[in-house]
DNA sequence: CTTCCTGCAAAGTCTTTGCAGCACC
DNA sequence: GGTGCTGCAAAGACTTTGCAGGAAG
């Protein structure tokens, strides 16, 4: 599903639980849901302020609490500089997060199921999503700096 | 090693270091290195105030600061209510929380090293820490209400 | 028209910082 | 005694909230 068909389907999603479209709104999914960087909030709201400048901080944050509640948004790392988001692959997956640049990259390829499945197995908790998140240096800021 | 023993330790490295050993900061180490219920910043305040009352949270907060750059303690789960640490397991590892009661538990029993290897292999990433974070409901929860 | 949404500003939380005086070494 | 530590209070970063006016349905 390609991010305006997405898109689509949110909204549709939307009106049906007595939402509303506003073009904010529109715009702010729209950023979301196209940001394969893993943006903060702040972030989201420069990239709409670009292409439309009459949107506010606040309804970029309620935007993300909807997304959240709906299951289009991940929340991935509280840490430095606010917590940052993940739209384009809302399903939970690993992060690799390097600890010189900032960037966040997907962890991609390895199947992270059976180790949480023998961890709840273990624990008799119900787990219902996990978050798994790597520290450390990636390639470009390795070869940077050694 | 056990609390006492620990403490000992951390303090000798301390005081290599130029650092100084006062009644709040042994009391705060005491704290932390002795729960093992995954504290907040807060709660550990709160233990030290009574046994030694003159203490302010600010000093809890740079005492923190130290014991992570001296890596006896490791910040888990940046969410509801402020930070939470881990100075009794200071080495990363699963934790289990659950979203109804908020309680920490730790994973056990479970290799996660493969799954870390195989994502550092797969990614150029340098991997030096990880976090893993499974939400859920505990067992106690369950039990309670379905 | 009604209800939800927006934007502003204020408040709230958690954490950090500046600084004067005190206490460890 | 010198330097690091403490406690206070203020500042800071991020996020949430209250509210009046405006807009979607």
């Amino acid at each position: 599903m390609d991010t305006e068909e997405r898109l689509r389907d949110i909204l549709q999603r939307l009106q049906k639980d007595g939402h509303r479209m506003t073009p904010q709104r529109v715009a702010i999914l729209r950023a979301f849901l196209s940001a394969q960087d893993h943006p903060t909030v702040e972030q989201v709201y420069r990239r709409v302020c670009r292409d439309f400048p009459m949107t506010s901080l606040a309804t970029v944050y309620k935007t993300v609490a909807l997304l959240k509640e709906m299951g289009e948004v991940i929340e991935i790392s509280g840490d430095l500089q606010g917590s940052r988001y993940d739209a384009f692959h809302p399903e939970p997956h690993p992060h690799l997060i390097c600890t010189r640049c900032g960037q966040i990259y997907d962890g991609e390829g390895v199947d992270v199921q059976p180790v949480v499945a023998a961890l709840q197995a273990q624990s008799a908790f119900q787990v219902s999503t996990y978050r798994l998140d790597l520290y450390g240096v990636c390639a470009a800021c390795q070869a940077q700096s050694g």
